[in-house]
DNA sequence: CGTACCCTTGACGAAGTTCAAGGGGGGTGG
DNA sequence: CCACCCCCCTTGAACTTCGTCAAGGGTACG
């Protein structure tokens, strides 16, 4: 779901281009296709019942988006101009009956997209701002950095980077000036930018050794300043 | 996962009882098996590089566990002393090869996870304390309430709720005294609850009627007091 | 060149967490 | 059978983080 699947699209499909901003499925529509990136960003979100949006996940160059296979549980939409290949349901339900490794895979990668997101939940609710702040760039940077390099592409706005980690975009900015006041984070060009990882002085508060019978958990708790 | 697959388990199965607080599978081992609740309840729940504990999901009679088929992505845990199903991941594989019903059950069932998981999310970032809490109630009402009654029976420890709604116990305990005060919660005795659903005094901020562009949703935000 | 839109920065306030100190219930052992 | 003890739950009070409100600057694009 948010690892890159390429090969389950080896098979038709067609390549469409959407623009920034623009739709490529909603939530609540009947699932018909699954999609790989192939140029720029699409964002995953969803909606609550009081119309809050929550982004999911960030899909890059090579990732398997999908939203469903009955009805679309969230909404895709072009973070930039994006170019995507298109592969309809019935071409992967097809593999899904014939192909032992596609349905594993299918399996597999919704196993790990519900692993991502339970993680992701625990994150939201136990980490500070600036935790959850610098998680994010180094996530990124893990996923779309070229080794050796230390430009960092964000295309994303500050508004999707908030309702990602659930923050005020305010917020957001505060942390962006942060990291730069520091020098870790450098501005290039408006959503480029150079990074330089700090030492992260340490994790000050450790997970324990074994969890002795699984509570543990200092529970939430944010850091004195 | 979260709703009921009891037909998956028509098969080959013994049936185990854990004590209450004892730790059926946990996170990263090897994934072995899937279970069906019998009698009891169980915790589904994540912790994060912090040692941070999430509740991703309570599980009663009927329900259908399956923390991952390679490594398990969870940990479960009795809430109750609670009697289990429990089928090999072997046996599961087979059924998956044989069998295209439970092949197309468990994606189906993966995707309504994740779809739940995601709404989950955005109501927890989204809705304020005492909002979460009275969906709380609503929602294990409507799981596990036999139709007619008004008895409701939450045999889990408030620390469990709160990490289940990303809050402090004490927070949870207050939200309790709050509904007990109003009268729309009674406690019979420890753990069951006599409920009286309010009129709700009516959603007053509803999602738009079309979501004009998607980014709508007034961002987060808290009601005013 | 102008006009949106997005981003930044400041001040303030409120929700909910933390800290702290009792109550209560159930289980175990005497 | 009773008493003690441990753990959970409750309630109060103060504090902290982050969201909200508001105003101004930068950037992209027509």
């Amino acid at each position: 779901m948010i690892a890159g699947g390429t090969e389950l699209l080896k098979a038709e499909h067609r390549t469409l281009v959407f623009q920034k901003g623009q739709r490529i499925f909603q939530e609540g529509d009947p699932a018909e296709a699954i999609y790989v990136v192939q140029t720029g960003c699409v964002r995953l979100q969803v909606h609550d019942e009081q119309g809050g949006r929550h982004v999911v996940a960030f899909f890059f160059a090579g990732d398997l988006i999908c939203g469903g296979l009955s009805t679309y549980w969230a909404t895709a939409e072009a973070v930039t101009t994006c170019a995507l290949a298109r592969s309809s349901k019935a071409t992967l339900l097809q593999s899904i009956v014939r192909d032992l490794e596609t349905r594993t895979a299918m399996i597999a990668a919704s196993q790990q997209a519900l692993s991502n997101l339970a993680h992701h939940i625990s994150r939201l609710v136990h980490w500070s701002a600036a935790e959850r702040f610098s998680w994010f760039i180094q996530s990124m940077a893990k996923r779309t950095r070229k080794p050796g390099s230390d430009l960092l592409h964000l295309p994303m706005e500050r508004q999707d980077i908030a309702d990602f980690l659930a923050l005020a975009p305010e917020t957001v900015s505060r942390l962006f000036s942060q990291l730069e006041a520091t020098g870790e984070l450098v501005r290039v060009e408006p959503h480029h930018y150079r990074w330089s990882p700090q030492p992260r002085l340490a994790r000050n508060r450790q997970a324990e050794p074994a969890l002795p019978r699984s509570r543990a958990a200092p529970r939430s708790g944010r850091r004195s300043a």
